[in-house]
DNA sequence: AAAACCCGCAACCGCACGTCT
DNA sequence: CAGACGTGCGGTTGCGGGTTT
C-alpha cells in the first residue's frame, strides 16, 4: 500500500517542545477539537508535523493524563495484562485511565522488566503466544474465569429484574443464570461468546479442573510440559493433558478466532460496558 | 570536583491497518 | 479494485538528570 511519508518536511521542527507550543496546540485543541492531525499544525500556527502534535497531545499534554508513580494496583494489572495481552501498550493502557500506553510501555521496560528478573521470573517474550507459559495461562485462566463469573452474574440479574418488570413473559426465564446463558448460547452476539464457551463441553471441562485444582495446570508442571516432555513425572495424566489442551482451545479459541484478548481498536476488554452486555443478554434471553 | 556511567522518559521512526477516492 | 491518505501502534533513540567512581 501507499503510504505518504509522514515527517520528512523539511524545515519543521523536532525534538522537545517547548512551552509556548505546549501552551498553543493546547489552546487550539481545547477551542477545535484536533480535527485532523495532518492539518492541525498549520491550524495552529505551529511548525511541527501532525503526528508529532498527535503524541505531545496525547502522551503529555491531555487534561486526564494521570501523572505520578503507578500504583500497587496499576503495577499488578500490568503485569497481568502483558501476561495475556503481550506487548499490547495500548489495550493495557485502556485498562489503566489515564495511564497512556507510552508511559506504561516505558515503566514496563525500566521498572517491571527487572522487578521480574529479579524475583527470578525470566523476562517473558512479548506476545500472546510467548512467555512463561504458566503464567500466561494462570493470567488468562484468571481472565476468563472472571470473565465467565461477570457475564453470568450479569444475565442473572438482568433476567431477575426483566422477569420481576415484566409479568406477561410467556417463555420461563426462571430457570439458572446457566439456563439463560443456554438461551444466549444460541445467539452469535461477541457478548455472548464466553458464555457459549463457558457452557460448551470445553468450559464444562474446565470448570470441573478448577473445582480440583484451581488453574488447569500447576506451574511447575506447565513450565516443564512446555520445555520438555516430563519424564519421571507421569502423575500429569492424559487427562490433565487433555484439559490443558481443551483448555488451550478454549483461549485460543475465544481469543484468536473472536479477538476477545486482542485486536487493533479495543478488540480486548475484560468487562464490556455493561450496557451492551445488558442488551445483548435481553435481546437473546428474551 | 569532575568524569564516567546509569537510568528514566519524551519524542521520533517506520510499519500496519482502515477508510476514502 | 488498487492506490492514496490518515491515524494508531510498538520499537527505538537520544537527552537530561542523578549516581557512582
Amino acid at each position: 500500500m501507499g503510504r505518504a511519508p509522514c515527517c520528512d518536511n523539511k524545515g519543521l521542527k523536532k525534538g522537545p517542545w517547548t512551552l509556548e507550543e505546549d501552551k498553543v496546540l493546547v489552546d487550539f485543541i481545547q477551542a477545535n477539537g484536533h480535527g485532523s492531525w495532518r492539518l492541525l499544525p498549520k491550524l495552529a500556527g505551529l511548525n511541527r508535523c501532525g503526528k508529532s502534535c498527535r503524541l505531545r497531545w496525547t502522551n503529555y499534554l491531555r487534561p486526564d493524563i494521570k501523572r505520578g508513580a503507578f500504583t500497587d494496583e496499576e503495577q499488578k494489572s500490568i503485569v497481568q495484562l502483558h501476561g495475556i495481552v503481550g506487548n499490547k501498550w495500548s489495550m493495557i493502557a485502556a485498562q489503566l485511565p489515564g495511564r497512556t500506553d507510552n508511559e506504561i510501555k516505558n515503566y514496563w521496560n525500566t521498572h517491571l522488566k527487572k522487578q521480574l528478573r529479579r524475583m527470578g521470573l525470566d523476562e517473558p517474550p512479548p506476545g500472546p503466544t510467548g512467555g512463561c507459559p504458566a503464567a500466561r495461562h494462570m493470567a488468562q485462566w484468571e481472565t476468563a474465569r472472571l470473565e465467565a463469573e461477570a457475564r453470568l452474574s450479569l444475565l442473572s440479574s438482568s433476567a431477575a429484574a426483566a422477569a420481576a418488570a415484566t409479568a406477561t413473559t410467556t417463555t420461563t426465564t426462571s430457570g439458572s443464570a446457566a439456563s439463560s446463558s443456554s438461551s444466549a448460547a444460541a445467539d452469535s452476539k461477541p457478548a455472548d461468546v464466553f458464555l457459549r464457551l463457558w457452557n460448551s463441553d470445553i468450559g464444562s471441562s474446565f470448570r470441573k479442573v478448577e473445582a480440583g485444582h484451581g488453574p488447569p495446570v500447576s506451574s511447575a508442571k506447565e513450565e516443564a510440559h512446555d520445555a520438555v516432555k516430563p519424564q519421571g513425572d507421569e502423575s500429569s495424566s492424559s487427562e490433565m493433558d487433555a484439559a490443558s489442551a481443551e483448555y488451550q482451545m478454549f483461549l485460543d479459541f475465544a481469543g484468536e478466532e473472536l479477538g476477545l484478548f486482542h485486536g487493533r481498536h479495543g478488540g480486548f476488554s475484560l468487562f464490556p460496558p455493561l450496557d451492551v452486555l445488558s442488551e445483548a443478554s435481553l435481546d437473546t434471553a428474551f
